[in-house]
DNA sequence: CTCTACATGCAAATGATTTGCAACAAGACA
DNA sequence: TGTCTTGTTGCAAATCATTTGCATGTAGAG
């Protein structure tokens, strides 16, 4: 083994850092997904996806390269359901906050944060300094506000 | 079986719909760890506590307890770290929002929402109708901030 | 004290996510 | 272009939190 001349798959690799980053077929699918998506999807949402487009793409593939991209930034988690899915999407693309329907269970991008700054003195105020928050919307859809009987009657996600 | 003299076990039981509770000696210590924690707990937490106490009750009692209150209404679940566990709450201590430290990872509790009505009505002029949100705020806590090194340090939490 | 619905423990089942391993392929370099 | 190394993939098995079936135990009304 050539130690001294030895190949490096990233321009400024040090050891027990992050690894090299192939771009492959399946990993450019995949990212095409998420960005062509308004929301956050499930592990499981991509796959079905990605399968119209390319089949036979494993599921743990699809894990992979989330977890993947999750270590390397570029990728957010979210946590928003109550059956134990976890949610992603592309950081770049973070719309931050969304309002999830309780009647349709569909994830409403709100495109501005609505709570910004107080947020962040209320909470310096008490010592802490905040570098991040995730906020959540609960309630009913313009859809589901006009057919529903009574508020209740459905499952809550939270 | 005497079909128009029944045992009815809560005042008003209506076909189809909750069943009678029983107050144990379980749930009562259940309960009673919930009611000193000022932070949500996980089913796994609850046992610790709880087995402090009284030892020898099954973690799929906690699990049912918890399930049993969170229909009824008297429980609250919340999902706020991203390693697939779940937290619960007393409604009548649910302080609704957290600081999350990412240096201790620990929570904190903040007293006061600081968003109530901006939120609601920004959501309100896209047609949704708001019945619940929630909020998390990521930083570093008053310890961690003096001893911290370099942010990123840390793992993430979401 | 009796009786019945509800609660519990245990072990097995679920369901999402992770991981071991062997086969494969991307990209650097000769 | 061919070689070589490291990163990637598919598959099946392993994990881990949570749920559930079933037989047994018990709270609480009468």
């Amino acid at each position: 083994m050539d130690s001294e001349h030895r190949h490096e798959a990233g321009a400024n690799q040090v050891p027990g850092q992050l690894k090299g980053f192939r771009m492959t077929r399946d990993r450019r699918i995949i990212l095409q997904v998420l960005r062509e998506s308004g929301i956050p999807l499930t592990a499981e949402d991509i796959l079905e996806r990605v399968n119209a487009t390319m089949p036979d793409i494993a599921l743990s593939t699809v894990y992979r390269t989330l977890d993947e991209l999750v270590s390397r930034g570029s990728m957010q988690r979210t946590l928003l359901s109550n059956d134990g899915h976890a949610f992603f999407e592309l950081v770049g693309h973070a719309h931050r906050h969304y309002m999830v329907c309780l009647g349709c269970h569909q994830m409403f991008p709100i495109r501005k944060c609505p709570v910004e700054d107080s947020v962040d003195s209320a909470a310096e105020d008490l010592g802490f300094e905040v570098t991040d928050h995730s906020l959540v919307l609960y309630g009913y859809c313009r859809h589901c506000r006009s057919g529903r009987q009574s508020p209740g009657s459905d499952q809550r996600i939270r």
